[in-house]
DNA sequence: CTGAATCCCTGCCGATACTG
DNA sequence: CAGTATCGGCAGGGATTCAG
């Protein structure tokens, strides 16, 4: 599709829905829970190779060499329960997990690129802050 | 602007750009840069603040009455930092500093209003694992 | 009025060791 | 092979207090 028919309101960033006028973080802001699962370190870089094509643990591994098992997991773990991976674990030996972008984790794309896109254009950077 | 003029690659959010092959999470990377500026809590809800206009420290106190001085002060600190706004001080008594979105700032909007959509349209939600 | 300094508590992330 | 259990370091964020 080349275009949302949600309702665009005039201002980007202002939807004129109750649950903009939030006085504190809240999870049930649509954009906390997009925040939410991209939390985490090494996150969007395990979305990322989701986008290419479905893998295992092992090839998640062999990817991404410099993460943990224990963070790689807990990524699995976070984004399934997400809703944007599906697991299968085959049956056999030895035991093999695949895990699959359900189509609502693909939605997740164009959100990537919006990221991409900003970080893309950035003006001047202040090293110092952190 | 209605449309980006950038070059949309066949499969969104797979920038076919060198800096998108990195072996971990980096800062030069436009996603992290990215998440950088939104990164903290009550940023985006500042950010939504000066969406609406700009405003000087007391007015976004009252704006957000559960945010605490110290956050606000770093949360205004960190986004000057990262050129989204520019501070002003105004000239005389009693001391009033003006925020202003910068138009690099301004350009958020979508990047927000992605987020909203995204998490606008989250399929079933598992409370659990935070 | 604006914002920096300090203290404490909490949660994330990495490394290691262990289980089905 | 695919995780879970546990521990330690470190940075984030809230409350309070102090300064320009």
């Amino acid at each position: 599709m080349t275009h949302q028919t949600v309702s665009h309101p005039a201002r980007p960033g202002l939807p004129d829905d109750p649950r903009a006028n939030v006085p504190a973080p809240t999870p049930s802001c649509p954009v906390e829970i997009t925040l939410a699962a991209l939390h985490g370190r090494w996150t969007t870089l395990v979305i990322r190779e989701f986008l290419k094509g479905d893998h295992t643990f092992s090839e998640l591994r062999e990817a991404l060499p410099d993460l943990s098992d224990k963070v790689l997991s807990d990524r699995l773990a976070h984004l399934t329960n997400a809703g944007i991976l599906t697991r299968h674990r085959e049956p056999g030996w030895p035991p093999r997990v695949h895990y699959t972008l359900t189509p609502h984790g693909r939605s997740l794309g164009p959100v990537l690129q919006a990221l991409w896109d900003w970080g893309s254009t950035a003006p001047t950077r202040h090293p110092e802050d952190g």
